[in-house]
DNA sequence: TATGAATGAGGTTTCATTCAT
DNA sequence: GATGAATGAAACCTCATTCAT
């Protein structure tokens, strides 16, 4: 109403998601109430429920956010059809280190949350975080193909490949997050990218 | 009973853990009940507080036991006080990677069940899984240190390598298992193995 | 609004009346939320309590609009008074069934709803209700009285026979309403009078 | 365990049960709260949810007793096919009034409730209890048609006729409950049989 | 050692009602 | 008069844990 705001969302709304990501990140998702999601927001119990059908739907109603807009952030910073050359690919692969890594640096309660408890809330629920990251791991695996025929990339299971990359990515964050310090994202993503490219390279190529 | 076992785990409890790792596997830690182990088990609800003292207690044990065997058969395979040549060393590495996956593979609902949720029991609970990965990692350091020595391993951050050859693990075996395809692990570790050593290994180093 | 209507209803109460009536009758009085008689009547939830103080009111409104038309129409065409001789006294009765059935058949759904829910509301609507069906048994006990007077009706417990009569009445309607079909209300009225009056009993049966 | 009981009800069940029959009966379904029914049975919360799935449950419970009982003895007592004189029949169909109205004084609380709040509860339970209903009818219905054939019945719509009766059997228990004073049953049941039989008419008069 | 009935704290969710605009 | 967001008091039900036998 006062202000031009450009999403829809009611500024009660936007009070409870923000309490609840806190409270799930400080407690995770069984230990949280939804009483401490209210008192946090400074909201009365019931008016959850006008917002929310069950604790288990912000949950997913965070997640989701996240997501969406990480994927669609890194992957708009990716045009596959984009790359032709290896010096390309790998500005590429190193300018989506640096998307993510920022990402979730900049919500880092709901990073620490998402990283720790994807798999625990429910199997209906697992099974849409792992639709989220096999959205990831296909492009990470079509990034692959590609770069083996620019002969960047040797030739190896793609998905598997792409797994690891993922998991080695899920659990250095999942670090980052849990020791609060290492501002240095820059830094970590040069790492993260020597790591995975010699990890995943041709031998002859000459990159880096 | 009847025979001189070596352990001193009574029949029942034997059941009763046995039967534990079935029914977390399959509902996770929080969906399951206590009235659901003591069921598969077939002994009444009393008796599981004979055994252990609470319902984490127990999911304890099962980690416990999990982590000890595991740690003591690979970091035992793996002596790095022999190692004196770069075959050596990638004789050892590829080793413990067999060693670790088929532990995984022959435990598997318990490794599911670790992979899953070892996070999201409680904040006690994740720093006594994060105790046991701060070896793993503590060990893969070493080695990078000690392959940096050898030139075999390239100078680098040897906390965030070792945490990340850990992730990249465990999202594998994490696919693994819940694919439940997949059953040539030498192959697994092969290619496990590869990516971690191109990902680690100095520039001149002629490994593989 | 614009015609010069002879009721001090508004046009929203009247709506919000209607509403209330049809949702009481499909879900009951307990299921039944206010916001579902709301969205029905296509107001807002505060202007409800704007017309009605509460949901016991409005169901409560309802009852004694039906009730007090229904006993003013039926009691109106039956003054005892009137009747002298037996002929006139069974056209009244019959009279009376009829217009007892026609009520109920031209607002079946709030003649279902008092059926189904009159005595589970709580103790004082019990009492509320209980007090219109004793003006009903009261007229048809005085009645029955007259009845016996003139040599009609055998002596007999006037309010148990009252009270026996309309139960009769009650379960044959509840049923008719229930099952939907059964708009031979003539022929009924027809069938109900003759066993008020007769029984179940053949003419030349020597019972008793 | 001590004395030789011939159910298999437990003495928690028991108390239980009696204990919701006068909860339910005092205070009705709805106002009735399982925490009420605890306390009156001098039982903790979580006992209820050992013998009972939910509240509607026990009712069900409750009401299932009531009616398979009243049943069987009622009908029990009125083979029909013994019935081969009008005089056979009229004791029969006595004896069953008596049997009725004395198994709704014996258990007055619970036939209150019965009487009270049968279609209320929602609809499966409607369902449930017109089933009885409908078995009464059937047996009333058969006992109309065979009484025709010995002509001491006459011919008419018989299950109109046999809910009629069973309405007014319906109201005159629910006020004989409600007014907790009558206990001539025998009377009571007198009466009743009268008006089935012969209706309100005196016999020398020429209604019709 | 084994049983299993009993416990009771505590969480999620609903919904009649209010009130500032 | 009309709105609809906000309220908050309950109520049902679960399940880890205890304890008398």
């Amino acid at each position: 109403m006062t202000d031009s705001s450009v999403t829809t969302e009611s500024h009660t709304q936007e009070r409870i998601l923000e309490a609840a990501k806190l409270v799930f990140a400080e407690k995770g998702y069984h230990a949280a109430r939804v009483s401490d999601i209210v008192e946090q927001a400074g909201v009365a119990q019931g008016t959850f429920y006008l917002y929310f059908k069950s604790k288990q739907a912000i949950f997913t109603s965070l997640v989701d956010t996240f997501f969406s807009q990480l994927l669609e952030e890194a992957l708009s910073a990716a045009p596959i059809e984009a790359v032709t050359s290896p010096e390309q690919m790998l500005q590429q692969v190193h300018n989506v280190w640096r998307i993510i890594l920022r990402h979730f640096r900049d919500d880092r309660s709901l990073a620490y949350l998402i990283l720790r408890e994807a798999r625990c809330i429910g199997p209906e629920f697992e099974e849409r975080i792992q639709a989220y990251y096999q959205q990831a791991v296909g492009w990470l695996a079509d990034y692959a193909s590609k770069g083996a025929k620019l002969g960047l990339v040797r030739p190896l299971d793609p998905q598997l490949a792409a797994w690891a990359v993922l998991g080695m990515f899920e659990r250095t964050v999942y670090q980052l997050v849990v020791l609060e310090g290492r501002d240095d994202i820059e830094l970590m993503a040069d790492q993260l990218l020597e790591l995975e490219l010699r990890g995943l390279m041709a031998d002859g190529a000459k990159g880096g």
